[in-house]
DNA sequence: GGACAGTACATGACACATCATTGGATGACA
DNA sequence: TGTCATCCAATGATGTGTCATGTACTGTCC
């Protein structure tokens, strides 16, 4: 609250959001160019990776993710578009859909994860 | 490039990303719901602003922004719309144009910093 | 001074996110 | 059981960003 807080924290800002659009920027192209998907795409497939042991439905993916559930539905279409993932019918509840990876979205996940932590080590100061 | 380092890198980014999207989004939404303009409208006031001096080109802007020249262009549009900006032609170079800010923009861009700062407050921990 | 590469900005086509709404399923309660 | 509020997911309209390109001007080099 203090004034002289002030240009602090808009110093502290301009790092946070410098670090955060040079990184996705260069994860998202180098994505796209190697693996052909976006930033967006690869953490949703990241998400359903972690998601392994249980069943995912689209709320559960709704709530991990920052995105919202609209644009979360769009990925899930480009990602089913691709092979990358299946929708599966939910039989407790006929409103809910689960969201599986195929083989072909964990072999992609594996592959463009390698992709992704090499773009962290030289984006992140470490 | 360590293999233990890894975890480190994607926690750290998880944070930069965290933090980011969650104040961008509280700033987009509050400037626009007070202010009537988005983020980046109000970065570019805030450019014009510090640009104060000196005469501002399109160009200055294109180089001090990390947006790109096009989305330039439009956000400029947007806001010589509203009144806040105006675009002078550059005798010395014809392809240039200054861009100014108007009275009406001086005043939006300083009482839109103070929400901007007050949401930098509430959402970066100090 | 004429040709031409390069620069400054605008614009159109396109990608993708959000908001608002819809359709269908569920659960609670009279 | 019928009604109704709520929940899950998809979809259409809209806004805004990028990329590729167009237009106009500049400066250089012959």
């Amino acid at each position: 609250m203090s004034t002289e807080a002030e240009p602090r924290l808009v110093e502290q800002w301009r790092a946070i959001q410098s670090a955060y659009l040079k990184t996705s920027n260069a994860l998202d192209r180098e994505l796209s160019a190697r693996h052909g998907i976006g930033l967006n795409e690869f953490e949703t497939l990241d998400l359903l990776a972690e998601h392994t042991s249980e069943k995912c439905r689209m709320k559960d993916l709704t709530a991990d993710s920052p995105m919202t559930q609209s644009a979360l539905s769009k990925i899930v279409d480009r990602l089913e578009k691709g092979g990358y993932v299946r929708r599966a019918a939910c039989a407790e509840d006929r409103r809910s859909l689960f969201v599986e990876l195929t083989d072909a979205g964990a072999k992609l996940h594996e592959e463009a994860a390698v992709t992704h932590r090499e773009l962290l080590a030289a984006n992140l100061q470490s």
